[in-house]
DNA sequence: TACTTGACCGTAT
DNA sequence: CATACGGCCAAGT
């Protein structure tokens, strides 16, 4: 298994329960900046045995990445809302589920949730 | 080797 | 909101 494969699942591991982060964001916490396609290629391939909270990997624009309507899209729609997180139309609000809205509130002391 | 695909992204129109 | 374009790049044909 290659080092870089390693850090992108240690990045998705980390995203904390009731949150979600973007696949570019992943990419970025990987140290492989640009690199968010490859996010989606790993995802879909996951090694068997590993458990990952991959259905807190989403879009740069919160929309669910699976074609809506499919087994996945609602399987991950299902997941997130069972932790708290509001999925409307396989989209969820960044500004208040994203880890970066942590940072945005913090600088600008939005109110969040 | 060459070309296509795809759980992606940011900017521009 | 939709389409287009250029980046990105491992795998599959």
């Amino acid at each position: 298994m290659k080092e870089e494969y390693l850090k992108v699942f240690e990045a998705i591991a980390a995203i904390p329960p009731g949150r979600v982060a973007s696949y570019g964001a992943i990419a970025a916490r990987a140290g492989l900046p640009g690199r968010a396609r490859l996010v989606g290629r790993l995802l879909g391939e996951v090694p068997d045995g590993m458990t990952l909270p991959w259905f807190r990997v989403l879009r740069s624009n919160g929309q669910i990445a699976m074609p809506p309507g499919s087994r996945g899209f609602r399987e991950q729609s299902r997941l997130l809302r069972a932790e708290g997180v509001e999925v409307k139309n396989g989209r969820v609000p960044l500004s208040r589920f994203g880890l970066d809205a942590d940072v945005d509130r913090e600088l600008w002391g939005i109110p969040g949730r």
